[in-house]
DNA sequence: AACTATTTATAAGA
DNA sequence: TTCTTATAAATAGTT
């Protein structure tokens, strides 16, 4: 986010990757008290580096934040087992009860099973479906905008060199090919998907990390 | 930290808060995203509004970070345990494989994070969003029309009853108000989700809570 | 929900 | 690690 706009993947250099954690990990805690003291809400962030250390912050305490937490899926007072036992115990329910949400999810946004939705649950199932939609339409045209310009630059180059007659009885047909295809598929996606045309205000981020693998 | 800068302090604008509070959830919670991705890091992050209301976002799952978390401070000795235990464990490590490949299911399908995605994935990805919207689009137009069609049997049966002078001053009005606004609804959202190319910032008339709760 | 003027966060370099 | 600094991001106040 600074001299250079950076991809949202995995930093390779080692040493990069620690310095940027331990930057990144002091602006995401100092994030977290902000937002804990400006909206009055508990915020509780764990943090464990790659080597498995710990960082952790808590607006109140991280023990209060896990009983509150745990509070939200039961609220059965477990008197008998040793409190990690509880916590264990505990977190594996909740873990199976999440598995059967996110699938119950999923279905639904696959729209494979609307049992039990009202009409407002469809609206808002929609719009989030469209929300989604929208990014991913968005983000294929920038890759696709992405993949054009990169061989239009090899088209300019190739026409640009003394190879300009050779490769124009193949790369350059081959490319411009591609190049319709491509176009001719975005069309067709506009059409015959949802929304789609204009590339409107651009958000930013997400992906972007895309590997473009060019013919 | 715009436009003005702002001391870390409660807000006090109740609405102020609230807008605040979106605003930066969704802030730190991408920065949640970024950190564990870019350093490679498992980040949990709980936030609890002043009104209880949970939000979380974790890199693997919850019931993750929370185990390891306990692990930190009782580090137990696995053979010790009683059998039944150890079972959970073993089990529960599937079901976090589960959650966490889950998540990211979720996450795509809203359009929240494409890493590593291709032109092809994203592509596939479009085809299931679309095919889910059209089945919720469906259902929900089913859903309308069958609460229109209550709604009309309910009218004709106000207007032959001997109810109906009394009605129509009351009742009858109300109804086709509602009526109105459901058709419109309905063309609306035809027409700005499936097809068209309006930049639109998109209506979210959708939400206009019409409730139809008569029947 | 958008829009911007500013403040922050931070990537790269020292 | 720490500091600097140019630039990307986040966001407070506004519409």
């Amino acid at each position: 986010m600074a001299r250079q706009k950076i991809k949202i993947k995995k930093i390779d250099n080692v040493t990069a990757r620690q310095v940027t954690f331990s930057k990144r990990r002091r602006g995401i805690f100092k994030k977290a008290q902000e937002l804990s003291v400006l909206c009055d809400a508990k915020v509780g962030l764990l943090v464990f580096s790659a080597t498995g250390k710990l960082y952790e912050y808590a607006s109140s305490s991280m023990k209060d934040m896990l009983t509150r937490y745990n509070q939200h899926f039961h609220n059965i007072n477990e008197t008998e087992r040793p409190l990690e036992l509880q916590q264990e115990n505990s977190n594996y329910a909740e873990l199976s009860k999440e598995v059967a949400d996110k699938t119950q999810q999923l279905r639904r946004l696959k729209g494979e099973d609307f049992q039990g939705l009202n009409l407002d649950d469809l609206m808002q199932l929609e719009k989030k479906l469209e929300a989604g939609l929208k990014r991913v339409i968005k983000t294929k045209e920038k890759l696709i905008t992405n993949e054009i310009a990169a061989l239009q630059k090899k088209v300019d180059y190739s026409e640009g060199s003394q190879m300009s007659m050779l490769c124009k009885g193949k790369s350059p047909l081959v490319l411009m090919d591609s190049d319709i295809a491509i176009q001719e598929a975005v069309s067709s996606d506009s059409t015959n998907n949802v929304c789609s045309c204009n590339s409107g205000p651009s958000l930013e981020d997400d992906s972007s990390d895309i590997s473009l693998k060019l013919g």
